[in-house]
DNA sequence: CGCGATATTGACTACAGTCAATTTCCGTGG
DNA sequence: CCACGGAAATTGACTGTAGTCAATATCGCG
């Protein structure tokens, strides 16, 4: 999950293994809490989330963090860049992941279909990754939070009433530190928000939308 | 040219024709403030930067802009996502270009060792993009300023004094959309680093940075 | 029901943005 | 080579958005 500019041109949510590939596949499953790798391990495999919700995220040297993107299913994360993990990863509630060799992305290990599915991914994550730079250097604090409860309704909300509900696995500091800022301002948008009528809080994880269009507006695409 | 926390994990600046991978290659040229190509033309080739520094941009609706990378040569451009370009691409001064076609990236055509150069560009980029998400996300202005400063005079400076010297292709705005700033920030910044003795301006686009630890001190990296 | 963790709200601060006035740069032409 | 003029960069004064620090309020789990 990599939440961006619109929700339009998000990634296909489909597991590889409903594409038929399943060769080379491992089953893994990673508790709340724990790490499926760390920054600067070297990759031995790739993954696709296909149940529950991790978190990519990396540090500064003071402590300082920043969230890189939320994995959700269908996702595929832990590319290697020079052969080794760059983000640490973790699992915000149980999840279920699918583990790849490494050399299937670079060979295919024989598997055509399945090689071009992890590069297909990783050319994906490339323009995610360049939405994620336009929001944090050219959107306000309420363009990025609506730009992300946005995504999140849009790709895997449910629909509710006349709008969409979605639970949401990540804290309010996780929010923040995804859309570089703080909580308390993360909680003042969602306060606005509300106040402004286009969702509502249902406990503090669940969010309902009530206008998702005037949730898109507020988001400010970029096409 | 993605600039990012530390100097140290640089891509290999080499070009692809240096490692023995001539095929399917194509000279270009682009005259300073023409375009390569524009967000949402289909991808018909990918680029290696041989010569010249280029700007890969994009737009949100109402006009603001992000600088996403520039590109230095050995830099490999145009990766597509669903089949299309999500930047413009046009160059800073007058450049020129290797054009591989769209498939060398997909299945290498028949030129297993340009596939693999092209996949491992593809990875470094989405490690850079993450570096580009941390800054934005996570530094203040002159820590961005100075982070980019660092790259720029470690990758692509020369040595003069005891310090590195480096002419920058690039305008203050253009550096302002990069790093998610206006001109004036990045302007007093500049000042700031004038200040303090790290660095001096010849003329407003050749930098002399005197006191390269400072710098990269003031860079905040991540490790 | 109670408690610790998480979220929200409030008051104030500060960093970066805005708007405007110079100043400097640098290409052009005399 | 120097002078001019438009563009770019810098500086200044002020504003505003988001950050900080601190005090509740709420959540949700045992």
């Amino acid at each position: 999950m990599y939440v961006t500019l619109t929700a339009e041109n998000r990634p296909p949510r489909g597991l590889l293994t409903e594409h038929g590939v399943t060769a080379a596949g491992l089953p893994t499953a990673v508790r709340a809490g724990q790490h499926l790798y760390r920054e600067g391990d070297t990759v031995e495999r790739l993954y696709q989330v296909t149940r529950g919700v991790v978190r990519l995220t990396r540090m500064l040297e003071d402590g300082r963090r920043q969230v890189i993107s939320f994995g959700y299913p269908g996702d595929i994360i832990g590319f290697p860049s020079d052969g080794r993990h760059h983000t640490d990863c973790d699992a915000l509630v149980d999840a279920t992941l699918f583990a790849y060799r490494r050399s299937a992305l670079d060979s295919g290990d024989g598997d055509p279909a399945l090689h071009r599915a992890l590069l297909e991914a990783a050319l994906r994550e490339i323009s995610a990754m360049q939405d994620h730079v336009m929001m944090l250097g050219r959107k306000s604090a309420l363009e990025r939070v609506a730009s992300f409860l946005n995504v999140l309704t849009t790709c895997y909300g449910e629909d509710f009433d006349l709008g969409r509900r979605i639970e949401l696995p990540m804290s309010r500091s996780d929010i923040a530190d995804f859309l570089g800022l703080t909580t308390e301002t993360v909680s003042r948008a969602f306060t606005t928000l509300r106040k402004s009528g286009v969702m509502s809080l249902d406990g503090a994880q669940t969010i309902v939308v009530h206008d998702p269009g005037a949730l898109a507006d507020m988001a400010a695409g970029d096409d």
